[in-house]
DNA sequence: TTGTACGCGTTATCAA
DNA sequence: TTGATAACGCGTACAA
């Protein structure tokens, strides 16, 4: 028979973590005293501060958040929605808030809400519930009531991406007209005649945006054949393997799709760059990679700005023109 | 002079949630009711359990999480370090993650470790004072000692994709070494004579592995240069444009670098599939639109498993080989 | 079937 | 400079 004997002191069986009690036990000191040495509240001598930190180390002493949250009402937690973490665009956005969150000490909450509108009301429900100090939202984008009520119920929200010029609520937005713009004066410059647009849900106001742009810009809206597809780089494949006559240039909604289109475009023979141009949207880090001439989007900025409101130094609807990067594609 | 009328009534002043006790005074019960009410616990009669409901409904209560946390020890939260969110693996990892963290009502804390060793180190840190039920992390992956330290602390760790022998941890982990073999063989089938091994930092499992199984599978490991670089698709692009003669295949460390590669070699005019083979590892989403023969990693099956071992059905380490897709590039 | 009272770990108030 | 005491909102014994 085998007998097991195990070594149980009493570091082993602590399950509970070490609290503030018992810290001021250990140093002989109250409670109070130590919460002040903790949260830097002067007020402490030196050399009861000491005593104190001493105590902490030795019990490796970690302060529980969700009292602290219970009892000061500020939960250290920021809520990040994200309309598609698959998308590189959204994964770096989720990258930067990180950075800076981390920084300040925040816990990052992060919910995809992929694609789905339904699934982002039900998240910001769920983060209202976990408790979060502001939440940053970059949304589907053509319906913004549950931000609204959201933010009107006392949540702090930031919309990130997208304009609602008739929402209350701040912003961090996109000039997805001025960008459109811009791909269409340069195709236009080019003489490109006629033209494709690979596109996005036509109810969003992104796609309004950069569709209203781009035939603004390019001048001849008559030559330009609309596409509004799903978000979604293999039915902008697909959509090009299908297509009878190839235009001189396509404009697509973003790199993803853009990408389909190119592998479309290089299994039809046709030499990109050369033969036919293509542009898109975003500047995602795969965008050089594929020498495709997209518009870049200041993510890096527009977090800093975001992170800005959050802090209160900012406030209302702040805007971000996107930057035509030319390379080989277009 | 202009005269504001504010309309402030009770609704709109209102800062505090409410709170269990308020839907007991409204339902004209106790408190107990209601969070039996709430958490579905029988004993409770249809009639005061209709009240309590319309008493919720009617003040919309939310259930503060922060106050169940401390009081019954679970946070309901779910903590998820990831190496690197800008590479679409680990995005696609976060995402899977989600979906069946939300299906379970979970709150996932998210924190991108930055391809930082000590920043990984300094995150897990934060996670437990945060307070979390369990923590996914897909490490750095040479060192492993902190996460041992937190599971040994009472942390629940499960680590995604790297394989640490000798630690005692649950693991969900890629054959790296049956991955590079596969590579290694089918270039070896394909009559390849000189290849280069585009990799990562040798001291981590993953290159070693990959490494190693990939020399075994190919054959002649004099043949084969190897390059060990950061994790970074530009400094394998600049390393391919450098290259004074360029072998007849190229296996790649990952898909982005494998991308970095393939973009120095179009520029170079060799065509790939053709003159040059490419194989990379991943397979992300974009593998398949750049035409990428790749080793794919059931990221699904992976976070499925994930979540059997968090919720105790499973244990060890579980072991997921890579799948040999091969598309044009090779 | 329902309610009372206490405690989870922290911070705020006030008194010493 | 320090400490006792009372909350924060909820769940759990235990009593009714």
């Amino acid at each position: 028979m085998l007998t097991l004997t195990v070594n149980v002191n009493k570091e082993d069986i602590r399950l509970k973590r070490v609290t503030l009690r018992e810290v001021a036990e250990r140093a002989s000191t109250s409670m109070m005293t130590v919460s002040r040495v903790i949260n830097g509240i002067p007020g402490v001598s030196q050399n009861t501060r000491e005593k104190v930190l001493k105590a902490i180390r030795e019990l490796g002493y970690l302060p529980n958040r969700d009292a602290r949250s219970l009892r000061s009402g500020k939960t250290g937690r920021l809520g990040v929605l994200v309309f598609d973490i698959r998308n590189p665009f959204y994964a770096e956005a989720v990258g930067e808030i990180e950075d800076l969150a981390n920084d300040q000490g925040l816990t990052v909450i992060v919910t995809d809400t992929n694609r789905s509108h339904q699934k982002e009301e039900k998240a910001l429900r769920l983060l209202e519930e976990t408790g979060v100090d502001s939440v940053v939202v970059a949304p589907e984008g053509y319906e913004f009531t549950h931000l609204e009520r959201s933010s009107s119920s006392g949540q702090k929200v930031v919309s990130f991406g997208v304009h609602f010029p008739e929402a209350e609520l701040d912003e961090v937005w996109i000039d997805d007209h001025e960008g459109g713009k811009k791909a269409g004066e340069h195709l236009r410059k080019l003489g490109i005649g006629e033209v494709a647009l690979i596109m996005d849900n036509p109810r969003k106001a992104a796609t309004v945006g950069r569709t209203e742009g781009f035939l603004e810009g390019f001048g001849r809206a008559d030559s330009a054949r609309i596409f509004n597809l799903s978000l979604d780089w293999r039915v902008a494949y697909q959509t090009v393997k299908n297509l009878e006559t190839i235009p001189e240039a396509f404009f697509c909604h973003n790199d993803m799709m853009a990408i389909g289109v190119m592998r479309a475009l290089r299994e039809r023979k046709v030499r990109i760059g050369d033969d036919v141009l293509v542009i898109g949207f975003d500047d995602v880090f795969f965008a050089e990679a594929a020498d495709l001439s997209t518009l870049r989007i200041p993510i890096g900025d527009m977090v800093h700005s975001t992170f800005e409101i959050l802090a209160g130094q900012k406030s209302g609807k702040l805007r971000y023109v996107p930057e035509l990067i030319l390379r080989g594609s277009a």
